[in-house]
RNA sequence: GGCAGCGUAGCUCAGUUGGUGAGAGCGCCGGAUUCAUAACCCGGAGGUCGGCAGUUCAAAUCUGCCCGCUGCUACCA
């Protein structure tokens, strides 16, 4: 029986600016899915990167005086680095400037032509020379003297360029067809109707060259034009996994911002279909963070580095607050208090104190011996069955992607474990009954150690150390050895304290 | 303007097809305890379930209207 696989990728970030919280949440929501999947037993692909083409970063690398390459190759570090620093397990971080993505979007490209969807005709529409875009009707603002004005207040002027045009409009009824059949492809449902109804009210085709810039992907046999930034950029998934008849391809699962979901569930299949190429199975939209309620932005001076985030709080008290705190697919709030608040309470007043207290009674009155676990009573029945619960709820709510919700579910088995502990006193048992204390808390190790290969794909750095503290062998820390204690007689290293409690300095 | 969704304890939210006295977690208060990271365990605290009206023996859960918020979409030109 052969490895089943799982293709993950992350939308690709645009790099003319710092990499923000909404980078690292994508990132990190998506890490979080494949590691589940390769704890799970699949063989995983998970692709991130950079989307480098386009006029913005052409215009802020003239503005800097660099060449657009030399310049998206400063900008995108930053975004590489974010990912490592956050522990981002991905496969690939691709870059639409590779060689094998300009290849392989120009090949896309012949297929539709092949299949004569793709056509040359005119672009029409308000353009402001200064700021080299065109803008919709709708965008405009009207000036002092009656004039239109760009929303940046620049004019604008009627204009007309040659462009080639992609034929969506031949794909609607398909694409229709594709949902109705297909309800999960969309996620969540209020993307899904969203989506639907976009589709259902028509579709124009799909302005998809430019001439007015260079810095992209030249039209086959046609090298004025340069190719629509999107269709380049979501071609990525493609050559992330191996090609047009890559490998890896379809992908299992797009995890995008909610902004840009229509460019995911209405274009990418249409291209797709049209080029002959199989669909995806599902996109994911997912929710904005915001800064104590409100948006980040540069005017509110409330943009804060994700980066410093992560080097204040840890990497994974950052990864459990956004995926615990954060419905996943509903806009999430974050504060600093927030963070430091929940992680107190699950991580360090939860599992770090679950696992220290009982591994520090094994430490001192069991000389570090993993000790025998005994005859199953009341309490430890009791116990089971919630974790069989609990770990039938984790795992139903993490093949649903409701990451927030298998983090409640594995909460409740912390609250069992302590339970249990709290009841069997082992404190007291050490006075009485030495024998009954070993299996009390040989019960609460081995509850101890499935909560946390549990918490693995949330809290990676973490969930190592405890393991290790925890005597559990590297090669037995997949899904598959869930059932499988730790021996007894073992002997574990001294506890530290893996989730020291933290403050928040006035 | 149209379509969709939302508004439930301080905070974040659960609440199947209407029916045990409205829930969970966190925070808070009290108790107990001392293995542990002033943690854990137990108990409590009472929120007109956005507002008004209606349907019903019975509504947070159905209908209408209103207020507030969000998303998608359209338009005013």
């Amino acid at each position: 029986m052969s490895t089943p696989r799982f293709y993950v990728t992350t939308a690709i970030a645009y790099p003319n600016g710092r990499p923000h919280m909404g980078h690292a949440y994508e990132a990190i929501a998506t890490d979080v899915i494949a590691r589940f999947k390769r704890l799970d037993g699949f063989d995983v692909r998970f692709l991130t990167g950079t989307d480098e083409h386009g006029l913005k970063i052409d215009q802020a690398a003239r503005a800097a005086g660099k060449a657009p390459k030399a310049y998206v190759d400063e900008m995108v570090a930053p975004f590489q680095a974010l990912d490592d620093a956050l522990g981002i397990s991905y496969s690939r971080f691709i870059r639409t400037t590779d060689a094998d993505h300009k290849a392989l979007v120009q090949a896309l490209w012949q297929r539709m032509a092949a299949n004569g969807d793709l056509y040359l005709g005119r672009y029409e529409g308000w353009y402001s020379v200064r700021d080299e875009a065109y803008y919709d009707e709708a965008e405009l603002v009207t000036g002092e003297d009656g004039a239109k004005l760009s929303p940046q207040g620049t004019p604008v002027e009627w204009t007309v360029e040659e462009s080639w045009f992609f034929r969506l409009s031949r794909y609607q009824q398909p694409l229709l067809d594709l949902y109705d059949s297909q309800p999960g492809f969309i996620q969540p449902t209020s993307r899904f109707n969203e989506m639907r109804a976009f589709v259902a009210g028509g579709l124009s085709d799909l302005s998809v060259s430019r001439t007015s810039f260079s810095w992209g992907i030249k039209v086959p046999g046609d090298e004025r034009h340069v190719m629509y930034v999107w269709l380049d950029a979501l071609a990525n998934y493609l050559t992330g996994a191996g090609g047009l008849d890559g490998e890896w391809w379809p992908a299992d699962l797009h995890v995008v911002g909610k902004d840009v979901v229509r460019f995911h569930t209405v274009y990418w299949p249409a291209f797709l279909m049209s080029a002959g190429v199989a669909l995806p199975k599902a996109v994911f939209g997912h929710g904005f963070l915001l800064n104590r309620g409100e948006k980040m932005s540069k005017s509110l001076g409330n943009v804060v580095d994700p980066a410093e985030m992560a080097t204040r709080f840890g990497v994974d008290r950052l990864r459990w607050f956004l995926c615990r705190e954060v419905a996943f697919g509903d806009d999430g709030s974050y504060s600093d208090e927030a963070i430091v608040e929940r992680t107190n309470a699950d991580l360090a007043n939860g599992i770090g104190n679950l696992a220290q207290r009982s591994l520090s009674m094994v430490a001192k009155n069991l000389n570090g011996m993993m000790p025998q676990r005994g005859e199953p009573g009341e309490t430890e029945v009791r116990l089971k069955e919630a974790f069989l619960a609990g770990t039938d709820a984790y795992f139903a709510a993490m093949n649903g992607l409701a990451l927030h919700k298998a983090l409640d579910a594995l909460m409740g088995m912390v609250t069992a474990a302590n339970g249990y502990f709290a009841e069997n006193a082992p404190w007291a048992l050490a006075k009485t009954d030495t024998a009954r204390m070993a299996e009390v808390l040989a019960a609460t190790l081995d509850a101890t150690r499935r909560i946390v290969l549990l918490a693995q794909p949330f809290i990676p750095d973490s969930t190592n150390r405890l393991l290790d503290q925890l005597g559990v062998a590297a090669d037995a820390r997949d899904f598959s050895a869930l059932n499988s204690p730790v021996e007894a007689g073992l002997e574990l290293p001294s506890p530290a304290g893996v989730f020291p409690r933290i403050t928040i300095e006035a």
